[in-house]
DNA sequence: CATTGATCATGG
DNA sequence: CCATGATCAATG
C-alpha cells in the first residue's frame, strides 16, 4: 500500500515523470484511491495523493518531504496557459523563537533550498479526476532569488521577535509572505507583545506568492 | 480579477 | 494546539 521512498534524486524524478501528463483519475486508480468530487472539504488531498504516489516519508514533522533527499515536494495548481492559481504554504512562522535567528537554520531554508515542483492544470471548472500533472521539475533557488527570500524572512522574524506580530499582513513581503494559518480566525497561539512579555494571536504561516511562483515556471521553460 | 484573510481535513 | 497537506472566498 505505501511506497517506499526514492534512495536518490535521479530514482525521484524517474517516479514523478511517470506521473507527467496523467490525470488525477490515473493515478488515483493506480493506487487504489477515491478521487473527492470537490476539494472544499479536502484542500489537502491533491499533495497528499502525489506524496503517496511518490513514496515522501516525512509525515507531518517540520522536515522536507523526502528526508534522506532533502527536498521538499509542493503540488502547485495552474491554468492551462502555466500560471499559478494559489499561492504556496511553505511552514508555519514560529513566534517564539528570539533566538534560532539564521536563515539557513531556519525551517524554511530548509524546504525552500530544494523543491519538487509538481504543477496540476487545477483550473476550477474542471473536475478533480480530470485534473492533469504537467511537467515536474527539482529547483534550488538562484543567488538572487535566494537574497530575496532570505530578506523577506529577516524583516517579517525580526517584527515577530519586536511583537510586532499582528502589524504582520499579506502585504508584507516580496516573495515570501505571512497569511493566518489555522483552522478559523477564532484560533490562538503565544507570541511576543511589544513590552516582551507573551500574549495571543493568530497562528500564521509562510507563503510564496504566486507572482514569485509564476517566475519559477517562467525561468525553467523559458 | 488578483490578493489577503479564512477555512477544511488529518495525525500526533 | 501544532504540524502536515492546501484551497476557498470575501474584498478592494
Amino acid at each position: 500500500m505505501k511506497r517506499s521512498p526514492p534512495v536518490t534524486e535521479q530514482a525521484l524524478l524517474a517516479r514523478v515523470n511517470d506521473l507527467a501528463a496523467k490525470t488525477i483519475n490515473q493515478i488515483a486508480n493506480d493506487l487504489n484511491m477515491f478521487v473527492p468530487e470537490s476539494l472544499l472539504k479536502a484542500k489537502g488531498w491533491m499533495g497528499e495523493l502525489i506524496e503517496t504516489a511518490l513514496g515522501a516519508n516525512a509525515g507531518n514533522t517540520a522536515q522536507p518531504d523526502f528526508v534522506e533527499l532533502g527536498i521538499e515536494l509542493k503540488t502547485l495548481p495552474i491554468d492551462r496557459f502555466g500560471k499559478p492559481l494559489e499561492s504556496t504554504y511553505v511552514t508555519v512562522v514560529p513566534l517564539l523563537d528570539r533566538q534560532q535567528f539564521s536563515w539557513e537554520k531556519s525551517e524554511v531554508y530548509g524546504k525552500l533550498k530544494r523543491v519538487l515542483w509538481v504543477p496540476i492544470i487545477s483550473e476550477r471548472h474542471m473536475s478533480v479526476g480530470e485534473r492533469q500533472v504537467a511537467n515536474p521539475f527539482i529547483w534550488s533557488p538562484d543567488h538572487h532569488d535566494m537574497q530575496i527570500l532570505k530578506t523577506d524572512w529577516h524583516e517579517i522574524m525580526d517584527m515577530v521577535a519586536l511583537g510586532q506580530v499582528e502589524k504582520l499582513n499579506g502585504r508584507f513581503g516580496t516573495y515570501l509572505h505571512v497569511r493566518p494559518k489555522a483552522a478559523n480566525s477564532r484560533c490562538l497561539t503565544n507570541a511576543y507583545a511589544e513590552d516582551g512579555s507573551i500574549m495571543q494571536t493568530l497562528p500564521r504561516g509562510f507563503y510564496l506568492r504566486s507572482d514569485f511562483t509564476r517566475k519559477i515556471l517562467s525561468d525553467v521553460f523559458r
